[in-house]
DNA sequence: CGACACGTTGAGATATATCAAACGTGGTGG
DNA sequence: CCACCACGTTTGATATATCTCAACGTGTCG
């Protein structure tokens, strides 16, 4: 089941089998994408919205010189640009970071959901808030932290994300990433963020190296990153927030 | 009419004056705020949102040293968490900056709004993902661009949102903050932001002074914070993009 | 008039960027 | 099988933006 994924452990917005099966059924087709593609640029109109099934995507904007901020990472489960369905084009782009399986709705299918299943307009609205949750904990990141702390951040996040989804046990998952990625996502430069890493792994940490990220002392990554889980709305036993 | 300002001059999302008078008629009650005071704290379950008729407001989250990192400005027809209605409780606290003057509307008056009115399911959802765009332009601010760029970003912005709603003539418009709030909102200290407002004055781009933004060189301010309003969805004349 | 919040300025410390180069490694073609 | 190439990682030296701490100025309001 492609949507297996989505929502998985929201408090508030669990799909009953019924939604997630028309859901199911409105996906018109999956494909397969090569890792660095972009798959929707900016301003273009969109009458469809992609579900990551397998694989990690993003979105971004560049700036004048043509270094990219990402300001968004996805995870299977999410539905990277369900809020197009409202909004009907985007302000940014959307790319994968890794090989990626997608699954396509067209919006046409939305419109026939919300019709006969009234609950889930606001299951897939949540959804879209959950997005915007992150994207404030992100500011967080970049406004309050350090370079070190963002990078825990991030890590935190990622793994509490993961977790969700059955893809990290809770200290160690696969991010087929790069540092250059983690630079883009951190508001750093790949130079620092390498030294940074190297740090952490040093100290006993995290450690980020062939694509596994393993975190060795959780209660020091919490800290560093300042985490608090609360804002991804999860209704499982999520990491503990750092004490701070 | 309270209602007046929301949603105006959004492409794709206008309200019929039918709707209008609904959402306006879904207003509890009306009251004033003193300037900074938090009006709603992270994790308590709220059963009603909040439009902002007059003044500024803000959502923040706070560092382990208690520093604030704003993650969100308000202006004038905003509705400042009509998240919570998805969502239920927020994971971050909002407060106002000014005095200001808020409307309140129950979520109970959303459910009938939407059964009476489906269009104002996805305008209302709409909304919110016009403050997402705003997280995603706020992200690439902190990431990529420097103290003056990032300044010159926020009135750019701050400028074209106040237009939208009738209270900046495009080169000008009252800004009841500090420069402390600045620094909290551009992820920088109070007393750089002193010295960079200070340059951009004497530079002639753009001068702040007892609560008045004046843009003197509009090309430059733009150029600065490589700013570029298709993520705030406007239907009117906007302030043209920086041409980078 | 005094208190207080906000703005302004200076000197010095520090985190991060920049530029440059070397290193490893997996894949590819000869 | 080796040589080579592309890509990502690692390291070093130096430059620079921003922070920190501290003091002083200025306007407003009780």
């Amino acid at each position: 089941m492609f949507t297996d994924r989505f929502l998985r452990h929201r408090r508030g917005a669990v799909l009953t089998a019924e939604e997630r099966s028309v859901l199911e059924a409105g996906v018109a087709h999956v494909s397969s994408v090569p890792a660095r593609e972009t798959i929707i640029c900016a301003g273009e109109a969109l009458s469809q919205s992609t579900l990551l099934v397998e694989g990690y995507m993003c979105r971004y904007l560049d700036d004048r010189r043509g270094l990219r901020q990402l300001v968004g990472f996805h995870v299977p489960g999410d539905f990277v640009d369900l809020h197009a369905y409202p909004l009907q084009s985007l302000d940014h782009d959307v790319a994968t970071l890794t090989e990626a399986t997608i699954a396509t709705v067209p919006h046409a299918a939305f419109d026939a959901i919300i019709e006969d299943h009234p609950g889930m307009a606001r299951k897939l609205w949540y959804s879209t808030l959950l997005d915007a949750a992150i994207y404030r904990a992100w500011l967080f990141r970049l406004g309050r932290l350090d370079a070190g702390g963002r990078i825990a951040h991030f890590l935190c996040e990622t793994n509490a994300r993961l977790q969700a989804v059955g893809l990290s046990d809770g200290r160690r998952f696969t991010l087929g990433i790069t540092q250059t990625d983690l630079a883009e996502i951190c508001g750093l430069t790949a130079v620092h963020v390498n030294r940074v890493m190297r740090s952490l792994r040093e100290e006993g940490v995290v450690s980020f190296r062939s694509s596994v990220v393993e975190i060795h002392d959780m209660a020091r990554l919490l800290r560093h990153g300042e985490f608090n889980p609360n804002y991804l709305y999860l209704d499982m036993d999520a990491p503990p927030a750092s004490s701070y």
